[in-house]
DNA sequence: CTTGACAATATCGTATACGATTTGCAACGA
DNA sequence: TCGTTGCAAATCGTATACGATATTGTCAAG
């Protein structure tokens, strides 16, 4: 963060994994990427190992960094994380939630539901709930919650385009923006969370037809 | 993790974080850490980095290293995702629960009970929340608990030690187990969470007068 | 005595260099 | 043909070296 030369190695490496540009299992070299960014493996190696922290890569010594491929049951078990994260985030949302949240949200909720392309749908769904969540002012949640869904990033991906259509999702969402409107932080937290076990069985379902 | 030299100087520092030896705002020299393990900055550096991204070192460009100083709003915002993580992990460990379990966890709060050194009860009281949520095999979920404890391990040690004694967490934990034997997650996820919110009532007040 | 400018020192960040380990390939023998 | 062995190239991990930045101490002017 504080660190000038390894800043947009980390930055850039980060967002090509996040965008599946570099699938799991692909080596990432040092000194390939050292000259690509004009400077030494240095700093290379201390974005790779920031990437290690945040689970997004492997190293294996003397054989370098990887990008880190997850297993079904690591998947199942980070949607597990985001059902303790998400709903408490929500919870703590709701009481700060102000009558500009709600109509950004219902803005968003809409345009959401016009787009047709596919790809977009995955990062308006995120950006939604991420809407949700940050009225609650903790940061380092809002954070947590980053970081888990950047492992989960390139799973959803994939799954959000073709297991869940947009029905199912929009309709859920809209029962979650509703019960915010009402106050209701029961209801809310206990739609929030459906939603999120309804993602846990799809992503198991693809799984076992070896998705 | 596969890097042999700065393994043990990531170790050795966050032990010595943890402990309490290193105090927050203390520096971190890059030579004189070098020197002491007889290796070069490099290393060294990757193991800071590496507690940085753990949020407990911070750095500074040109300045170097201290240890982390939270504020108090982030202790109590940490509680919070402490609250998060923590139910969720023993909703998932219930049901996993077998007999010797209990008795592990019994035998634990009978040895807690009679101890009488102050500087032991703060580890006693982290292993037994731990026993609770293990069985959840979520190994992702226990390294994040895990990690948010780090974060306040300074400050729950010095905590544990004043504000509150050793009776109430004793009645509050005995509750919680006998919730789990009974097979009622929802008794017990409440009372844990009455657990953490006391603790966190604790802490508020506890910076209220100044702490 | 205080304050500001400047030099000396300490510390950091990273490029370069080099030994260590792994990987790829080619020559050889079964 | 196929598996082995050994060498060469690729890649890694880290020690050393050095320029850049921050900190501290000194001295002169006010």
């Amino acid at each position: 963060m504080t660190d000038a030369a390894a800043d947009p190695v980390y930055k850039d490496i980060r967002a090509a994994i996040l965008a599946g540009e570099l699938q799991p299992g692909a080596p990432l070299r040092q000194d390939e990427i050292a000259k690509k960014f004009g400077i030494s493996k240095i700093p290379v190696r201390e974005a790779l190992r920031r990437l290690e922290v945040e689970n997004l890569v492997t190293f294996e010594r003397n054989k370098g960094a990887t990008v880190r491929q997850y297993s079904e049951g690591e998947v199942l078990q980070l949607l597990d994380i985001r059902i303790a994260l998400e709903c408490r985030a929500l919870e703590l949302a709701i009481p700060n939630m102000i009558a500009s949240d709600f109509s950004d949200m219902r803005t968003h909720l809409t345009d959401y539901a016009q787009r047709t392309e596919v790809a977009q749908w995955s990062e308006m769904n995120r950006r939604f709930h991420h809407m949700l969540y940050e009225p609650s002012g903790n940061q380092p949640l809002l954070n947590m919650i980053n970081d888990v869904e950047a492992r989960l990033g390139q799973f959803l991906r994939v799954l959000v385009s073709t297991a869940s259509g947009l029905e199912r999702p929009m309709r859920e969402h809209n029962d979650i923006l509703m019960a915010c409107e009402a106050g209701d932080i029961k209801t809310a937290v206990a739609a929030l969370r459906q939603h999120i076990e309804t993602t846990q069985k799809e992503v198991a379902a693809f799984l076992r037809r070896g998705g």
